[in-house]
DNA sequence: TTGGCTGCAAAGCTTTTGCAGTGCG
DNA sequence: CGCACTGCAAAAGCTTTGCAGCCAA
């Protein structure tokens, strides 16, 4: 599930630029660019970080066509936006259904498989529920190592 | 567990203030301000909303001390910070261990209680798990009504 | 008394918006 | 060929910072 080897990079970009048609838009070279990096990125990164990556390939680019397209590509379904922690969005392209890890620490986001069942049969009074999601709030190995304790954050 | 009756909002400004003084901070008007409406506010204010309803009774509060106090009481481990959807973050008085319902369409945000035995058993590989979190995404019962569907944002 | 806290204001970071020109389909 | 998309720039929303004066302990 947390496949990125080029096979799967190429499939998903393959299936982006699809959905994109689907939805009736276009495929520029910009989208095209960004499309790819974030389908060969695992790690989330935020606009700015895709923005500063392409900067050298599509030296044209510009920030409000990184926000355009990955708000374009997240109303088609075709990427997920992730607001795990404060500070800049994260996307990411893993449309399969998974959990998350966040290193309290350094703010690393990571994928985690949803093992066993969905826990779709979930029922909250008063509340539709589409999806249950869970974070696992932690540290990553990196920051394991001699980090100082730290109050929880989040609640 | 949501409990915000006059009773419980009363132990919870008091140990808020015991809090405050444990860690060696002092109770200012201000802060004082900050911690009665937190408590009795079940809603996960922000900072601007905090803000906003203490600016009559508190006429000289600014911006930066509601910003300064809650970074303090976060990081003396009174109150939760909330990063669970695009925008300002949330705060929380309540420090029992519970998930939370957020809204697709208006952001509301609503504690859910922890049924059942805590996954602390969760492992993840390479990661040093402390603490494992829900979230609920739907619609709330307000907007539940002729809602437009909206595609999946968070997976 | 004094170090921590407050208020103000300015800056920083993230994201959105307006608009004229461009190019994909 | 037309309309969606791009780039630029400015603005808007959220949060942090610097600093002089004030006050809780």
């Amino acid at each position: 599930m947390i496949d990125r080897d080029p096979t799967v990079v190429r499939v998903t970009t393959e299936a982006m630029f699809a959905g994109l048609r689907d939805s009736g838009l276009k495929i520029t070279p910009q989208r095209a660019a960004i499309v790819r990096e974030l389908a060969g990125d695992p790690s989330h990164p935020t606009a700015q970080e895709i923005f500063d990556r392409l900067r050298g390939s599509v030296p044209s680019m510009s920030f409000a066509t990184v926000y355009n397209t990955l708000d374009a590509l997240v109303r088609s379904g075709l990427c997920g936006a992730l607001s795990l922690a404060p500070g800049a969005t994260r996307f990411d392209a893993n449309m399969h259904a998974h959990h998350h890890a966040v290193c309290d620490q350094c703010g690393m986001v990571r994928d985690v498989p949803r093992e066993g069942p969905a826990d779709l049969a979930a029922r909250v009074p008063g509340f539709s529920v589409r999806a249950v999601e869970r974070i696992y709030r932690g540290l990553c190995s990196e920051c394991a190592g001699a980090a100082p304790p730290q109050p929880d954050p989040s609640h």
